[in-house]
DNA sequence: TGCACAAAAGCAAATAATTTGCGTTAGTCG
DNA sequence: CGACTAACGCAAATTATTTGCTTTTGTGCA
């Protein structure tokens, strides 16, 4: 599957693959999960199913292929004040993303493919936007937790809630970095 | 789905399930995920296709089912000695499972299906064990962490590191362990 | 015990999805 | 400009899924 990583900008290759995203996209937003299929998806992007099948291999590869596109960050985590309260707008932000029904719908889609592709880029994303605030917390010479600290109890907790349908409560967010950042003293 | 819950011991309906269970649990062990099919399982467990799409919907339904049911505990955490012994040792060995190539499937499995009762299943289970756990502590007079710490800040990190492809070093689930007991004190 | 009822299974035809071989097209590189 | 190749389209063959109808099996009650 070379292809699906770097297909060459223009090319036929790259221009099937958008029409397929889009048609992707634009049917998950108005049809149940359930009754989404492939030659629905070719029909819509102007394809021909067995292109999506030689591709993908199948719809759950395609669902998490799309996912981990629309999980690709535009930018980085925007600056707020000090690196705690750009961590703090950030998460906060990446946990309801990924709590609101479409958040978890592509979370699902991203870890029950077999490929592990779109799992992998899906955890890169994030830890480059950590990367990117710890590094903002050294310039500024803030003590600030490491990625692994952040990935551990911080980022696993809100994911793990979201996946096994707890309830994520009002402050829950800020408590977990709260902690994190208690212990930095300690 | 009443029937999927509660079906009357020794009727039917639960020979039936009983026997397509087997038989999943059979072509798992043989066989790759990608081409398990309905079809497949049905030969195998001596029932017809249709009743499986009657009773379980589709293949990933039936695969969570099966999964969630294979995560019920058999038993109690074994008794080592103090509790955050028991602790440690139950939680290494749950760990250990959920790392393994079918416990990575089974959760996989469980988090891909569209009903969440086997979602719920899986986290009630992990929780009565922890519960349990917790009790002994309790009536021993030792310090120990609740619930909800736990589940976030042991259990969670392990579960996305095992979703999400990361390496669990060897004595990671000891030191997770080590900083909950730890905050116990300060 | 035996009869009536309901739930769930079997069967088979109809529909829908997936796979595959082969010819065609579009982009790439010399 | 002219091969060359990767990816696509088309259509036939295969396989999976759905569905209407029939039959079986277990349950509750006379």
């Amino acid at each position: 599957m070379s292809h699906r990583e770097n297909p060459r900008p223009g090319g036929r290759s790259a221009r099937v693959q958008a029409a397929v995203h889009q048609s992707v996209r634009d049917i998950l937003a108005t049809m149940d999960r359930t009754d989404v299929t492939i030659p629905l998806i070719a029909q819509r992007a102007n394809v021909t199913p067995s292109t999506i099948y030689r591709r993908w291999g199948d719809l759950q590869e395609l669902l998490a292929d799309v996912a981990a596109a629309r999980l690709r960050p535009e930018s980085e985590p925007p600056r707020i004040g000090t690196a705690r309260e750009d961590l703090e707008s950030w998460i906060e932000q990446y946990a309801d993303e990924m709590a609101s029904g479409v958040g978890r719908q592509m979370l699902r889609d991203i870890l029950s493919s077999v490929d592990g592709t779109s799992v992998e880029k899906c955890r890169c994303y994030m830890q480059q936007q950590l990367t990117v605030l710890i590094a903002r917390a050294e310039k500024s010479g803030e003590p600030f937790p490491d990625l692994e600290e952040l990935m551990d109890h911080v980022i696993s907790p809100i994911i793990y809630r979201i996946l096994f349908d707890c309830t994520l409560g009002e402050d829950y967010v800020r408590e977990l970095i709260a902690k994190v950042m208690q212990k930095l003293q300690g």
